[in-house]
RNA sequence: GGCCCGUUGGUCAAGGGGUUAAGACACCUCCCUUUCACGGAGGUAACAGGGGUUCGAAUCCCCUACGGGUCACCA
């Protein structure tokens, strides 16, 4: 307990970073920082078939992208590597040879087509699938025999009978497991690589991993793991299993899930920014004390605590998420924010691919008009569609406005203000329309909305002289034109 | 199916024996605003069901229901 604190984040290189996993790591994160402790990131690839290239670095560069930085890893090195499983296979086999030796562990030589019949006969009749223990005491001749016919063996864990295994998780409190619903299971596979579970025992051990806090689906593993603790005479770690994160239909988010988005970089891409990420995972399956739920990555380091971790499943909320999103888009600089739309607009086809300064001041001066609407950068694009159409679409509250018998004196007195305007700005434009007030004595939304819904085709939008300034006077005059003449 | 875990407003989510049962999102009302937003102030609304234990249960125990996780030579 009075060990120095080392937590780890240990994913393996099977694709982008997934939101549930960019939740485990930043946790640890938080409590590795929250305690002056180290956070550790681990490779883990010893399902070498699983394993894609880029896998990694994406990653990493994610991670890094969310604000998350660490002390040890396959990068950084450290004085506990090598961080990558498959560069640690020695040490796996050394270990898996001691248990041979002292008995907890023996070779079996089934093939995939015994064990799957074997799990099919017990499924056939109501039996929970498991290892029948059927090479547990091979003599030395049987295993000759096997040898002599070709057959690779598979190291295998003797799991004693009749013991229960109790830990206490930071979560969920203790729990108990017996070891008679679990077969001796696989330790080392038969191309000679740990499988997770032994692997994991051994690498949190020499790494000197102090906590381990990752998801719930690992629960039922962790038997196992306590099993190897045990036989190799070594302190478990403390564990904390995390709830999961679910989608609407309360199922835990698979990769495959087509209504929530699931990887970190596809946020990064529409526009989401990193803080706000953080901020929003940061409260998946953990809550702080008090009110606040907005907070930097300083003050969730402080205030991290995992006797605050949640029980019951987090839901991924996009609602919120966007919510959260805006409320910082709101707060950032206009220059960042324009930089993360401008691409957006490009990819649209909205705007040049290289933008004059002149270009590039109007769009700086479109993006800060609509900076506090964004959900996120993408949003630029649909948001400003009636600055880039030939006519405004106009939705049906649009229509009901124009239908408005007083909507043409309206226009017309606007449109003489605008042919004869010397300038073009938001505030030329205010003077412009309190001048059509007088000159028709309409006010107020009987003055603005047809205004508005005239050029937009849309009762809702921005500020509307920023608005028409930046649709600028030619488009202005000629829309007045357009729509005065069709009601003529 | 076995084993494990969970269940508080429409949606998240605090609270772990005595509370007017927080807060957020959404929704509604009002204020600000000559339009639209932003912002501000209010409001509606919850302890899955049944048994215990207790002076007292959302909180502790048991059962039921529902939901989820896991049962690999994947991690």
């Amino acid at each position: 307990m009075t060990r120095p604190i080392r937590v780890r984040y240990a994913p393996s290189p099977t694709g982008h970073l997934h939101i549930g996993n960019a939740r485990t790591a930043l946790f640890n994160y938080l409590f590795a920082r929250h305690h002056n402790g180290k956070f550790i990131i681990r490779i883990e690839d010893t399902d070498v078939k699983r394993n894609v290239p880029g896998g990694v670095e994406n990653q990493l560069t994610y991670l890094k992208w969310l604000g998350v930085d660490w002390d040890e890893s396959v990068d950084v090195g450290g004085p506990f590597g090598p961080y990558y499983q498959t560069q640690r296979l020695d040490i796996y086999r050394k270990y898996a040879e001691q248990l041979i030796a002292e008995g907890r562990a023996y070779y079996c030589y089934c093939t995939e087509e015994e064990l799957e019949r074997e799990r099919e006969e017990q499924t056939a009749r109501g039996e929970t699938p498991r290892y029948s223990g059927k090479h547990r005491n091979l003599t030395e001749e049987q295993r000759r025999a096997y040898e002599a016919e070709g057959r690779v063996p598979s190291i295998r864990f003797r799991v004693a009978e009749g013991k229960s295994y109790t830990f206490r998780d930071l979560v969920k409190g203790d729990i108990t497991f017996e070891s008679d619903g679990i077969g001796d299971f696989v330790i080392i596979k038969k191309d000679g690589i740990a499988t997770y579970n032994f692997a994991v025992v051994v690498d949190d051990y020499l790494m000197e991993i102090s906590h381990v806090l990752r998801g719930e689906d690992h629960i039922s593993n962790t038997p196992r793991q306590l099993m190897i603790y045990e036989a190799l005479g070594w302190e478990p770690p403390h564990f904390a299993h995390m709830t999961l994160i679910v989608n609407e239909q309360r199922k835990k988010l698979s990769k495959r899930d087509e209504s929530i988005i699931q990887f970190i970089e596809q946020y990064d891409q529409l526009g989401y920014l990193p803080e706000a990420m953080f901020n929003f995972i940061a409260l998946l399956g953990w809550s702080p004390e008090g009110e606040n739920e907005i907070f930097t990555r300083d003050e969730l380091i402080a205030a991290f605590d995992a006797d605050r971790l949640s029980k019951s499943p987090a839901f991924f909320d996009k609602n919120k998420l966007n919510w959260m999103n805006n409320h910082y888009l709101k707060k950032a600089d206009p220059a960042r924010v324009t930089e993360l739309a401008i691409p957006h607009l490009q990819k649209a086809g909205r705007i040049p691919a290289d933008l004059d300064p002149q270009k590039r001041e109007w769009v700086q001066s479109l993006v800060a008009l609509y900076q506090e609407q964004l959900n996120c950068a993408a949003d630029i694009v649909p948001l400003t569609d009636m600055f880039f159409a030939d006519e405004p679409a106009d939705d049906e509250e649009g229509r009901a406005v124009l239908a408005e018998a007083h909507v043409p004196d309206v226009l017309r007195a606007f449109l003489t203000q605008v042919e004869q305007a010397s300038e073009f700005t938001p505030e030329a434009i205010q003077a412009m329309l309190k001048s059509v007030q007088k000159d028709t004595g309409y006010k107020g939304k009987q003055l603005f909305m047809p205004v508005r819904v005239a050029l937009t085709g849309q009762v809702h939008g921005r500020d509307l002289n920023q608005t028409i300034a930046l649709l600028g006077r030619g488009r202005v005059a000629e829309r007045l034109r357009n729509r005065l003449s069709a009601f003529a």
